[in-house]
DNA sequence: GCAAAAGTGTTACGAGTACACCCATGT
DNA sequence: ACATGGGTGTACTCGTAACACTTTTGC
């Protein structure tokens, strides 16, 4: 089927998004996966996603399927573009281009609203990565992609604070860093290195004790956007 | 126009990719721009790009708009997905995602081939970027995000050599970065920095005197992907 | 008191900056 | 000889890594 549009032609395609949506549970990054219910891949888990409606923008049909999803729906929750897919043959059904979406959540007090809790569920990211055949279509390489994104921003970007509820500690902040990275940091040098941090995070003025020991300061998240300076993959164990 | 896909509707649109592609020339960052010869915005400047055809990859689409625009067929040239722009109403004829790539490109000998010189030339970026209304669509969004994506990959990679001949000097070198930064580098620590950094820069073994002056080392690019430790925008003027 | 986690001080090291200085060519 | 750019040596500074040490809670 060709279009002709004041003399050109072009092929319609299928326009979805698919959504990477990531969390921190547990000291683990988790993504949220759905078991598909009809062809194709019945059965297979796949990441979450959708067609782009008509007169309907990229982001919002993405932050449309989110809320589907999560249940959350507030436009405070990190949404950003990862990438395009658009092999030939990458949906069995027709030619469809599949926009990647990044979500970054809080922990969810409740696990999965809006959605049947049988069909959605979290999976440590590391275990899907590992089984390149686990995920339907190329979501392998989607996820892949994902998750390469968040570790990447998480050392020039406040973007951690995104998986963090409203006020949190330092070591609940460092606990989204060694999950997201697989790797310990050691908390005295994280600790200066981030209250140093011009507009990274800034205190609340209370403290809690439900990490145990010494109470610890409680901060919300900064007005930065960039990370002066950032802080290094390789800021290594210790202590 | 809706179809049925598997009990699943979707709404058909046109995906095109534009191309964001850079050089150096005579010191300064400039991009290859056509003349719209038909409606929409006939007779303004903009991107090159097109429709993506049936059966075609994405990547695909944009190497053969980049061999059509630029007569550079070659595998060898960078290329690189930037983002996708979906937003409803950027193409007046109807719903048009178009995904955008960014391609670097050499200083070349032969201006443009393969078109015709009259609708496409190489103009500074900057001049481009100063004026929010002189490119189609929303081509001056498109631009500045990958104009943006090229001054932070050179940072941490040694994507710059896309930009160099077969055979560089450090000093070519050197000019890539000032000129796409748009500030001055200390010739001496550049140097130094360069040549240390493993698998960035190799000799050849072979010296110019090119550039005036004391002959040159020649050098061609290395393996590396990315570049430890990275060259920070912050290298400051010097000497 | 003891364990546990928060938070501070200090030292050693390595990368970045600035710049003095020497080298090899063209004119 | 002199100008021009290539290339090396080196001192200073600053951010990081490592880790000893003090603080404040729960049990």
């Amino acid at each position: 089927m060709t279009i002709k549009l004041i003399g050109m032609d072009y092929e319609p395609m299928g326009v979805a998004t698919d959504l990477v949506i990531l969390t921190v549970r547990a000291g683990s990054l988790q993504v949220l996966l759905i078991r598909r219910g009809i062809p194709p891949y019945q059965g297979r888990w796949a990441l979450p996603g959708g067609f782009v409606r008509d007169q309907e923008d990229l982001e919002s049909a993405a932050r449309r399927e989110l809320a589907e999803e999560t249940g959350l729906a507030s436009e405070r929750i990190h949404l950003e573009q990862v990438a395009t897919y658009g092999e030939p043959k990458r949906d069995p059904r027709g030619r469809v281009i599949s926009v990647a979406y990044l979500a970054l959540v809080p922990d969810l007090p409740a696990p999965v609203a809006g959605t049947d809790a049988a069909s959605a569920s979290w999976v440590p990211a590391g275990e899907v990565l590992a089984d390149p055949k686990r995920l339907a279509f190329d979501h392998h390489r989607v996820l892949s992609d994902g998750v390469e994104r968040a570790r990447a921003k998480l050392e020039y970007s406040p973007l951690a604070t995104a998986f963090c509820a409203g006020e949190f500690t330092i070591s609940e902040l460092r606990g989204i860093y060694e999950a997201v990275w697989g790797q310990t940091i050691d908390p005295r040098n994280f600790h200066r290195k981030v209250t140093k941090a011009e507009g990274f995070v800034v205190p609340v003025g209370t403290t809690t004790t439900r990490d145990g020991g010494r109470p610890a300061q409680l901060f919300h998240r900064g007005e930065a956007k960039t990370l002066h300076p950032p802080l290094t993959r390789g800021l290594a164990a210790g202590g």
